[in-house]
DNA sequence: TATTATATTCTACATAGCGTAAAAGATGCA
DNA sequence: TGCATCTTTTACGCTATGTAGAATATAATA
């Protein structure tokens, strides 16, 4: 089995810094985006400005990999490195364990913070969500009209 | 102004301790409890399993003070510790600056692991969800009509 | 006032996660 | 065989948290 992915979450920060260190944030942006890779060539992926060393990377992609957000596998004289997890399957897990944790905390206040949140970002996002209520309420019912 | 409290969020632990550390939440619930204390009635209403000594106590309400957490305030020989904000507040602190975060991340899947949530723990917490969404749609309506 | 009890501050060590990198060791190819 | 390349090991920095001893301050009181 695959020890299921600890992680912190600051939100306080932003996109997937909130969930792993800059380094880590950037290494897992090369591979999504180039896919398996080397530790030479993650390098050669980061701004002329973004200046690490090998050992650096190295050290973290062992990390990671230590972590569960990457695989490993030989070839030839280097090891190549990718994720074990795309981009929205990551975000998922994320959102889906914060999502838990914060509704374990207060669902009241989860409740009325994500309906806050969203009305003062777009009212029509509200009417997505009132959408996707209403469908789950529809399914609901439907297995229980379909109970025994 | 208060330095609005910085604070990181651990989906893996349970309540207080999602946010605050071992110490730190036994600290909190006793304040919020027996309301202002000195450090000594703090570790009398520790249970007595609970051993930890009196500078450990100390060094950890004033790291607390310092991060706003808690005030205090001399009194006599000793100083005494009240929670900057009482049990309701803080849980919405927490919880608004967490829903936000992870709605930042990907309103989607927040919403859409929200929902789950809710119906798979109780269905009926969908109908007064369901409710407070409705109003506020109400509610931004209104807003509209009255505009200019 | 001198003594004693009590509280605080200072300092320090441990663990854990993350960033960083030098040094040493392993590996593969020319 | 020897060099170029890659990995492992080790280690230090910083931050957060738990923990506590030692030194210092303060107040009460004999």
């Amino acid at each position: 089995m695959g020890k299921s992915l600890k992680f912190n979450f600051n939100p306080f920060r932003k996109g997937l810094n909130q969930v792993l260190g800059k380094l880590e944030e950037d290494i897992m942006n090369v591979l999504w985006e180039k896919g398996e890779s080397s530790v030479k060539e993650i390098l050669e992926s980061f701004p002329k400005e973004r200046i690490v060393s090998y050992s650096a990377v190295i050290t973290v992609t062992n990390r990671m990999t230590k972590k569960g957000l990457l695989r490993k596998r030989k070839e030839k004289k280097a090891f190549l490195y990718k994720p074990s997890y795309n981009k929205e399957q990551f975000y998922e897990i994320v959102s889906k364990a914060v999502v838990e944790g914060i509704s374990g905390l207060s669902l009241r206040s989860a409740m009325v913070n994500f309906v806050e949140y969203m009305s003062q970002l777009n009212p029509d996002k509200i009417e997505y969500f009132s959408q996707l209520i209403e469908s789950k309420k529809q399914s609901l019912n439907t297995e229980r009209t379909n109970e025994k």
